[in-house]
Formats: structure tokens, C-alpha cells, sequence
DNA sequence: TGGTAATAGTTGAAAATGTAACTAACAACC
DNA sequence: GGTTGTTAGTTACATTTTCAACTATTACCA
């Protein structure tokens, strides 16, 4: 097994961009998933509601670049296990607005505290500048 | 929508590398996808074999992160189309070895010049050393 | 040697995702 | 005001992925 054409996939981005985020995701997901059974989806709706207090789906697949189907099932799920509630927009009966419960914010503020430490384990291999730079370059690869 | 919570997603690493990973790779998959009616599993076992010839199986999990029935899958695909071939392997008959057809190589070497011009356009958004710092910083995130 | 454990790879069922069609509400235009 | 188009969100179905069980082969070791 040894190495003949001069194309490397280590240069690649795409390739590259994927592996770096599977590999640092999985040690968050076995959190999420182990304490509350929880998919990808659901932690990222979770969080945005979190965060930004009161969204609609449409917002959050928005801000969270996801799919209105995947954020719909996210939505349904986090609604059966009392995470979220929905209440009316008085405006435009289409839309709905979110907000975490306080079981919802429950959950989140752990997940939080669980996310930051993750977040500082990684770091850990890596420079204050390189941090400063990886996050600048991802944030601009994240614009379409 | 205002933001309340002082956690900022766009500084958690496994939610951007996910973003950016996701955005970087939804152009090139329109053209793996689009040409072949592959899968992203499907060209990152063509790449590894085009890149280091001859792997089996479990080669290719290691080499590419990938679990071995997404691996499996894949192999079945490719060889369906006559991409790959697989050989027995004379030491150990619970292997066998894989290599790419001349059909398969062909389309490597599509999919290759492709995924360079896709490279270079990403590249275009940053600058030369951001893209060394990034691929380094990537290349350390992905040893799990 | 024989019996147990480990490994490479496959398969089937369940879970998750993607795609397209759908409903309900609003907007715009005549 | 009624027809047509658009938008938010859901649902149904097909495709993919995951998880666990399985086969076949080799390794270990008493």
C-alpha cells in the first residue's frame, strides 16, 4: 500500500474540512447523545434557541444552514421531550415561534459546559494564533 | 432575534468545521453526484485506491476514517459499475485486495482534475498563509 | 490437536436523511 | 373580491447510514 499518484487527499479541503469535523465532533456526540439521546440536529436547534431566545424554524435553518425538513423533525423531537415549546406569531399564523423550556434551557446550560471543555481539549493541540486563524478561515468558508 | 446567550456558536470548532465542511463539500458532491450517481462514500474509496493502488478493505477504513460497512457498501457500488476489482489475497483469505479498473481510473482522473479546480476556487477566499496554517491545523484535528 | 478467541468482511433491520409533493396562510394583481 | 403565486412548515417515500448479528478464516494456546 503504498503511495503512487501525486494527488494528496491531506491537501484537499473538502476532504480534509470533513475528516477534522467528524473526528472533533465525535467525542461531543457521545455527550449529547449518551446524557439525553440526542442527534446532531437536535443539539444545534437546541442551541440556537438557546442562544438567540426566540426564533422560527425558517430563522433557524438561517443561521444554522439546515434543511426546513431537518430542522422540522429536530423541532418535533426536541417539542416531545419538552425541551420547546411553540406558540402562535400573531402576525403571519404560518410562522411559529420557539423557545426553550426551562427544561430545554436545562439541558442546554449542561451541554454548554460540556461543549466549552470540549472546545478547550482541542484547542489544546493547537496555537493562540493558529485558533484565531482556523476560526477566521471557517467562518469564511461557511458563506456560500 | 436578538442574541442572549453569551455563548457563541461561531467559536465552537466542531460546529464550524461541521459548516464548513458541509458548504465546501456541497459543489464538488454536485459533481461526483452529478456525473457518476456516486456518493461521497463512493469517491473517497475511489481516491484511496487510485492514490495507493492496492488496499483492502480494512486499509481503506483506517487510511479514510470510514466504518467498515460504509466501506463494504461502497466496494459493492463501485465494482457493480466496474470501477474496481478485487483479487484474492494469498497470505490471509479473510482479505482481499482491491484496485481500480481502467474504467475506475478514468474517473478518477475526472473526479481529480475536478476536485483541483474546486480546490483552487476555495482557495481563492484565503490567503497563502492561511491556507497553510489551515491545512496543517486540520491535518492535527484529524488524529482523533 | 482441538477448542476458543480474534479478525475481515457481509447482511438485515432500524434509524436518519434527502427529495418532492403537499397543506395552510398570506400577498399581489387584475 | 377572486385568481394566481409565494412562503412556512409538514408529510410520504426513497435512499443512506447505523447497529448488531452473522460467516468465514486465521491466531492463540492449553
Amino acid at each position: 500500500m503504498t503511495q503512487k499518484d501525486d494527488f494528496d487527499l491531506r491537501e484537499f479541503l473538502p476532504y480534509l474540512l470533513n475528516q477534522a469535523a467528524e473526528i472533533s465532533s465525535q467525542s461531543f456526540q457521545r455527550i449529547y447523545k449518551g446524557r439525553y439521546g440526542m442527534l446532531r440536529t437536535e443539539w444545534r436547534v437546541l442551541f440556537h434557541l438557546a442562544i438567540f431566545e426566540r426564533m422560527t424554524a425558517k430563522d433557524i435553518c438561517e443561521k444554522a444552514i439546515m434543511h426546513k425538513t431537518k430542522v422540522s423533525r429536530a423541532v418535533q423531537r426536541l417539542e416531545q421531550r419538552r425541551y420547546l415549546q411553540r406558540k402562535p406569531h400573531e402576525k403571519d399564523r404560518r410562522h411559529e415561534w420557539l423557545t426553550l423550556t426551562s427544561q430545554g434551557r436545562a439541558v442546554y446550560e449542561d451541554l454548554r459546559a460540556h461543549a466549552r471543555q470540549h472546545d478547550q481539549v482541542l484547542m489544546q493541540k493547537l496555537s493562540t494564533e493558529e485558533i484565531t486563524v482556523l476560526r477566521r478561515v471557517l467562518n469564511a468558508l461557511s458563506r456560500p
